[in-house]
DNA sequence: CATATGACGACAA
DNA sequence: ATTGTCGCCATAT
């Protein structure tokens, strides 16, 4: 099977699953700390790909600019408003204010999980 | 091996 | 603030 991209997805999920409740991440951010430089685009992906009932926050992903992915008023952007909203994350005119939710992961968060980081072997 | 695709991102007009 | 272009990277055909 395709062992490596399992693991890049795995990994991407993982870091996701790391963005503590009430923040959000870029889809750029993401992928750097999961090891993949200038993959925002594997985020999309891995994120597209995520299995059925899984626990990640895939909602606390959105773009650099501060907006949400989807096409505004579909079901998805809605349903991830609302969610985002739930956890306290405000969303005006569709923009988030990144300035402020951005997830900011402190040396001693990373070190807790040195294989999403630091893993280049 | 060549193209097309996409839940992106940075930048120029 | 908006819009268009081009760059990126892994997959799919």
């Amino acid at each position: 099977m395709k062992a490596s991209t399992e693991n890049r997805n795995e990994r991407i999920w993982a870091t996701i699953r790391d963005i503590p409740e009430g923040f959000v991440a870029s889809y750029g951010q993401i992928a750097e700390i999961a090891g993949i430089p200038r993959g925002a685009r594997q985020v999309g992906y891995a994120l597209r790909h995520l299995p059925q009932g899984s626990k990640v926050p895939w909602y606390r992903v959105i773009q650099a600019s501060g907006n949400i992915a989807f096409a505004p008023g579909s079901d998805a952007f809605k349903e991830q408003s609302k969610r985002l909203k739930r956890e306290g994350v405000a969303i005006r005119s569709g923009r988030i204010d990144m300035k402020k939710y951005r997830w900011q992961p402190d040396l001693d968060e990373l070190l807790w999980k040195p294989t999403a980081a630091w893993d280049d072997e």
